[in-house]
DNA sequence: CGAGGTCAGCGGTCAT
DNA sequence: ATGACCGCTGACCTC
């Protein structure tokens, strides 16, 4: 699991993840099962992470102050206050949520300046690029973000999915099926084994 | 990159005490190791992964030979590593897991499709209420279920909620099969997109 | 070995 | 769209 953390230096502009297309490094187009979707992610009780090579870079937590840290562990992206490690790194409950939307949503989004806003609590949200920049500059992975899961309520007609965001990147080629099935008075011929037309790349 | 399997679906749908059947038995699935929708994460403190069920003598490293390669035995519910026998079957720690939950609290889940939703590593956590079938049909036993801190005698009678029970009404369960097809059903495949910037107006 | 339990971290929700 | 809050999942442990 080569992480995609390479040496993080601040790059005035490159990962772009973000930005639809990728330039160095692959954005896997699907790796589905392949991508290695490790997380290493409880280091456990009582037990040091033992592999240092890959998760946070910087590690200086422990020097003379650091009495309180353990509390008040701050977002690796933004300083607000962390509320654990999410996908990877310890940021904030905002900056998990953003990076999952982005990710999940595969969005992109462009910097109306020179792609170097400031990114702190108090500016997080005033550019999204940036924002998104920095969520993968200091190691969040988005390998980790999970698919969807089963919505517990249900939605209702004309609106379902489509609102929730998530179309995840579900091909429009379900559109015409998903017509045909609104057209399905009650389901009745409609069996279990239906599968969505084949699809093809 | 055929790895999902088809949909298993069984010929006879519903299944509440169901068992015994043998199983229709997990497609090899087992390639890419990495697929965890979840963390797999690292071994870490108390130890190695331990167990990781190699116990093998260091004999045999010959990798042509497939028929027996590892013995690291797949779950019966979602062919993702099976960490032993539980309950009955052989499982991971995710359906055992599940299942000790479902069948303590006594859950009862709907399925929003149509009751025969694919149960993969990867899909497994998309419907629980095909994934609690499956669970029983590949035979594990409720009864092996202990009750863990509960009295002995009836908790707050009346407690016990059984969410539901009620049938789906048609459309309902359209628009929950729709929502299932959005979330994409081909396991993953379509990970990173093509898909345009979500152009709002 | 197989029950039980824990809880970090993922998921989703929904006022703002 | 954001982010505080809460439920579910499953890796790891103890018994």
């Amino acid at each position: 699991m080569a992480m995609v953390v390479g040496a993080w230096r601040d790059p005035q502009d490159d990962v772009p993840g973000a930005q639809g297309t990728q330039p160095s490094q692959a954005p896997p187009v699907q790796g589905p099962p392949a991508g290695t979707p490790h997380t290493p992610q409880t280091p456990g009780p009582g037990g040091p992470p033992s592999t240092p090579a890959q998760t946070n870079p910087p590690s200086q937590q422990n020097q003379g102050d650091k009495q309180q840290q353990q509390q008040h562990i701050e977002c690796v992206v933004c300083g607000d206050k962390s509320s654990g490690k999410h996908y990877g790194q310890f940021t904030c409950e905002g900056c998990k949520s953003f990076f999952k939307r982005s990710v999940r949503r595969n969005l992109s989004y462009t910097c109306r300046a020179n792609r170097n806003c400031p990114i702190d609590q108090h500016h997080r949200n005033q550019c999204q690029y940036c924002r998104l920049k920095k969520c993968l500059k200091v190691g969040m992975r988005r390998e980790a973000v999970q698919r969807g899961r089963m919505p517990p309520t249900q939605p209702t007609h004309g609106q379902f999915a489509l609102t929730n965001g998530d179309p995840l990147n579900c091909h429009s080629y379900l559109s015409g099926y998903i017509s045909l099935l609104l057209r399905c008075p009650d389901g009745g011929t409609l069996q279990s084994g239906d599968q969505p037309p084949p699809h093809h790349h």
